[in-house]
Formats: C-alpha cells, sequence, structure tokens
DNA sequence: GTTTAGCACTCGAAAACACAGAGTGCTAAA
DNA sequence: TTTAGCACTCTGTGTTTTCGAGTGCTAAAC
C-alpha cells in the first residue's frame, strides 16, 4: 500500500461521501494534491479494486468504496474535522434546556443528533443493571385495580396498573409496602424474579392469593427497568437517503423493534463503535452504517447515543459530533444523579 | 339521482374499494344486478361525473369516487358487514389479555386495529379532563434530585425527574407533601396552572425558593395528564398502500407529532365519525380517510380508537370492526376503573 | 520501469418510438 | 330511452437508439 494508493483511495472516499456518485479516474484529477494523468489513476485504483477497497457497481462506472474501503479510511487515513465553535453552543443550549428529567434529555439529544447528521438517532437510558429497589408500592385507583409503583436508585420510575380479583383494602396496601420493605428495598432489580417471587409468595400464607397479582406486576416492572430503555429519533431522516432504497422499509421495521436495537447498541467497548454495512451483525444493516458513542455516569459505562445512516456518512464530522454530544450527556446526567 | 345512478354509484365505489383501479363501464356491467349495455352505464357514469360523485384520472381511463362519491356512499348506500364471529373472539382474547394497565390495553387495541385493517391506528388514553389529583409527592433519588410523581383519580400516574438548587432533606419532601395534601389533592388538575402557583409559593415565604422548581415541575406533569396521550400503530402499513404514492412520508412525518393527532381524534360528537379525504382540515390528509370510534367509560365518553389509511378503505367492514373495538376497550376500561 | 496519450469497447440512463388495450364520447339506428 | 358501432384519446409497456462517462489495454514517451 504506497502512499500514492492511501491518497487516491482517501481521495475516493470523500469524494463519494461527498457526491453519492461513483467516482472516476477523471474527476478525481482534481482533487489529488499532486499532479498524475487520469491513466495513472486508472491504474491504482485497478489495483485498490484487487485489494478489495474498492468496486464497481457495474463495468463502466466509476468506483466506490467497500466495507473494507471505508474501514481503512476510518482507522488509518481520515482526519478528524474540528468541532464548530457555533454547534457547540447550539448543541449545549438544546440539550441541556430541560428540567433534568433522564428520559427527556436522552430524548433532546437524540433529536438534535438525528437533525444534525440526517440520520436516525437512537439513545439509550442509562442502565439499569445495578440498580437496587428504592421503593415499591401500591396506589389503589379503584376497588379493584392499583398502581404498582417501582422507584430504583438509578432513579428510574416504572408503574403499571394492576386488577385484583379481590378488593383491596387499605390493609392490602401497607402489608405489600411492609414485604417490599423488608424483602426488596435495597436489593438488586435483578432479584425479583419469578423464583424469588414464589417462594415469598408461598411464605404468605392467607394473603398469597391477595398480593400475587402485584407481585407478578412488580416483577414485570422490575424487568422493565432492567432492559434499558431505547429512544428512536428521526427515523424519517432515513428515507433522505436514496441510496438506501428499498430497503429502507425492511430498515424501518427492524428499528421498530426495540431488543435488537438494545443489543446493537450495547455491544463495543471502545469510547466510540463503528460498525460499517457488512461489518453489521444484522443482515438488515448490510446498506447502512453504525456509529455508537457511549457515555459515562461518574465515570461508569451507562448507555449510550448512536445513529444509523448509510455506509457514506460524512465520518470525519459525525465521529466528533457524536463525542461530543454524548460527553455532554454524561457530564449533565452525572450531575443529575450525583449522590 | 335514480335509483339505477345509485346502484352504479355504489358498484363503483365498492368496485375502487375492491381494486384500486379505476373503474369502466365495460367491468361494471357483471358486477349490477340488472342488465344494460355498457353504452347506457357510460352515460349514467357521465353524468355522476358531473354531479361530482365521479371522477376521471385522465380522459381515457375509468372512474374513480370522488369525495363526495364516497361521502354518498357511505351515508345512503352502504350495508354495513356483519361480524365474523371468530374474529371477534380472537380480538378479545388478544385485547383483554392484559394486565389490567390501561396504556397497555390500548396499545393491543391499537396492535389489533392495525394488523386487522392494515392501517395505521391511533388510540388516546382516557381523557384526564374532569381528573383530580389523588396524590402527589416527590422522592429524592439523589441529594438534589428528585422525582415528581402525580397519580390521579383517572389512574394515570406520571412521574418526572427533577433537580433543585438546594439540597433535598426530608423536611423538604415532608413540606412538599404537605402542601400538596392541602392544596391540591382531590381538586381538578386544571387547577394546578401557573397563576396558582404563583399564588401558593408567594404564601410559602422562606420555602419559596427551596420549592418552586418542584411545583413547576409538577404543574408540568398535570398538563401531561390533562393532553390526552397518543397511542400510534402500525404506521408502516402505510407504505402497503400505493395510492398514497410519495405522500407516505409526509404523511407519516404528520402523524409523528401528537398534538394535531389529538386534535383530530377528540372532535366529532357522532358515536363513529368519519373523515374522507379533503373533508379533513389537514392537508396532509388529503388523501386519506380516517374513521374514529369513541369509547365510554361507565357512560361518559372518555377517549377513541382511529384508523388512518387511504380513501378507499373498505367502510362497510371496517366501521362495524372498529365500533366493536371501542365497545369492547370501553366495557374493559369500565371494569378497570370501577370505584 | 513508470507514466501518459490514444483508442476501442462496455454498459447504463435517457430519449424516441411504436403499439396494444382500455376506456371514452358521440352518432345513428332500434 | 337504450344500444351498437366507431373514431379518438390516453397511458403503460416494450423496443430501439443514442449518448456519455468510464474502463482496460497498448504502445509510445519520459
Amino acid at each position: 500500500m504506497t502512499e500514492r494508493k492511501q491518497k487516491i483511495l482517501a481521495a475516493v472516499v470523500e469524494s463519494y461521501i461527498r457526491t453519492g456518485e461513483p467516482v472516476g479516474s477523471k474527476n478525481l484529477m482534481g482533487e489529488l494534491d499532486f499532479s498524475v494523468s487520469s491513466a495513472t489513476i486508472r491504474n491504482e485504483m485497478a489495483d485498490l479494486a484487487e485489494m478489495g477497497y474498492l468496486e464497481q457497481p457495474h463495468t463502466s462506472a466509476g468506483r466506490v468504496p467497500t466495507t473494507l474501503g471505508y474501514r481503512y479510511y476510518i482507522d488509518k487515513l481520515m482526519n478528524k474535522m474540528e468541532l464548530n465553535e457555533a454547534d457547540c453552543k447550539s448543541i449545549t443550549k438544546t440539550v441541556s434546556s430541560g428540567s433534568g428529567d433522564p428520559e427527556q434529555l436522552l430524548e433532546k439529544a437524540g433529536e438534535v443528533i438525528a437533525n444534525l447528521t440526517n440520520c436516525a438517532a437512537i439513545t439509550t437510558m442509562p442502565a439499569g443493571d445495578k440498580a437496587t429497589v428504592r421503593r415499591a408500592e401500591i396506589v389503589p385507583v379503584s376497588n379493584r385495580t392499583a398502581m404498582i409503583v417501582l422507584l430504583t436508585s438509578a432513579g428510574t420510575l416504572k408503574s403499571k396498573a394492576c386488577r385484583s380479583d379481590m378488593p383491596i383494602t387499605p390493609q392490602t396496601v401497607e402489608r405489600f409496602y411492609n414485604v417490599c420493605a423488608s424483602h426488596f428495598v435495597g436489593r438488586p432489580l435483578e432479584e425479583i424474579g419469578t423464583v424469588m417471587l414464589q417462594t415469598l409468595v408461598a411464605s404468605l400464607g392467607e394473603y398469597a392469593l391477595e398480593m400475587s397479582p402485584f407481585f407478578v406486576a412488580l416483577a414485570d416492572l422490575a424487568n422493565d427497568a432492567l432492559s434499558s430503555d431505547v429512544l428512536l429519533e428521526g427515523q424519517s431522516n432515513l428515507f433522505n437517503h436514496r441510496e438506501l432504497g428499498g430497503n429502507v422499509l425492511e430498515l424501518m421495521e427492524f428499528l421498530r423493534k426495540g431488543d435488537p436495537l438494545a443489543k446493537l447498541i450495547a455491544g463495543g467497548t471502545d469510547d466510540v463503535d463503528i460498525k460499517i454495512g457488512t461489518e453489521n451483525e444484522y443482515k438488515q444493516l448490510a446498506n447502512s452504517s453504525v456509529i455508537i458513542s457511549h457515555y459515562d455516569i461518574n465515570g461508569e459505562r451507562s448507555g449510550a447515543l448512536g445513529i444509523i445512516g448509510p455506509t457514506r456518512l460524512n465520518y470525519a464530522k459525525l465521529i466528533p459530533y457524536m463525542q461530543f454530544v454524548s460527553g455532554l450527556v454524561g457530564k449533565i446526567l452525572t450531575e443529575t444523579l450525583d449522590e
């Protein structure tokens, strides 16, 4: 891999990212900082194609970067762009304008990213992995229906209505509160599994029947709180990218499901993860790139922001932006949740 | 408007709804219960076109119903289809399978409708118009951050994190609880407006500064609880209707915003509201039809289910279905929330 | 040995064209 | 009033043509 080949590869990638058109040898001439003829470039490009970095949509078209080409560009050739001062300010202003509610914050961050990048943005709420139960109770709303409320140490509050077969008395409420206080509060959410509940219910004796629906619902809530919520913003931006073509629908269908999204965004240990096209584990993403940037709360990896778009993302610009926003989110959340 | 014209109009509408193709005089011959030549039908159709009930996409194409045509058909000609027994059962089963949580219920109902109709489904949570405050409190999650929790008599629970400039002490919590108990509990949500809050904060004296962010957040929550939540399901179904063409995107963008949706579904006093194409107040819906069916809780109009799809909906079938599902939802919610 | 000019060739996109088919409107006869 | 017949219109489709961008190869130039 000569230096000249590198320069040509970089130029092809950048030109393609900019225009979306396959790039030919003649056009490339003007974009290089050294002058050679188009024939020379052609030879080099043929080499790069053979090496797997470029490919042709069809015989008589220009060249387009392959997954490998993008990867090489990102890892070795790319110069990250500086952040635009004004953008930073406006982002900071928008993101921090909320009242301190994490969900609102991440929603806003997602919006900002989606608008900025013209892609779909995904954000995860701070992970509840290690969260413990802070409080659990039932609040009656009618004769036989009550809200179950679960507050975790991570600051998430989940609630859900639940119907009982028996009238709900103040004693029911108190009993439930006491059981929770003695068995759950301060313990990790994970412990509220079905096994735990079964033994618990068994030990309740005569009250078992009365209480069991509430404990089942509580387990539901605990699960809810454990599975990190994923927010999605700006999906419709994907329609602006015609290279995604007919696959947009499948892609959007894929995004609608929370589970794979959660997996997608969870993986990776680096500060910023980039998955290009077929590098993605899901085949629906074969034509898309994903940039994921994690955020830390109190120095601990807690969640992530990501974008999903076509493979020809402006990586040099977007990577720093994603880092900036996730850093900002981490900072704000750390402040919000400090002990 | 002769009887024959009516029969022809009905046949045109039904054929178009079935096939999606403009219908010509020859094809129509086979679908009428009397025999006349295509020429006769042509004459009648020309008349109907002149009267504004039909139109031609272009000179040499068949005829398509206009908004007026659909309207006449629905109001005067349509025979509502009977509900399919098996469908009813499966709907009932799916919808009532939840744990009694209204949100879950309406989500399921929306899903069922979306799948059944191949349209986008919108559902509103039971209105909080007349709801009162059942409980309001703050729960600290860190030194300066607390969750504000608001539970209404309608069974909705809203919460939100809120950050204070001062450390939150148990006294703060108690003070807030007491103020809420004495001023808000039992009162309509609407009263928690900014005006009310200002006078209240003023009366708090030295604690005003400490408490005000929480009251502001509480007002937010009250507003949240008042503005009926709108759930949207099956938007992607809209892509299956090619007659919506390029407008699908605008339509989906429109659906993403909650506000107009809420307005859309709120209006109307009838049991079932049908808006066809340009009858809709929003121009993004000019090519769509909307069927909205309200549900009652304890005999009081509380919310609605609706579908949005192309104008060529199978009204005769879908209207009874919507009535059935909304009736079912009303029944279940009435049971859930009975006092 | 590397670079360049020249040239034949390939392929896709767009334009031009032909044409079948569905449907209409009109006229005149039944 | 209804019907048969006919000329006409328009779209959608398939075919052909043209155009241009781009390539790969060869042979000459550096």
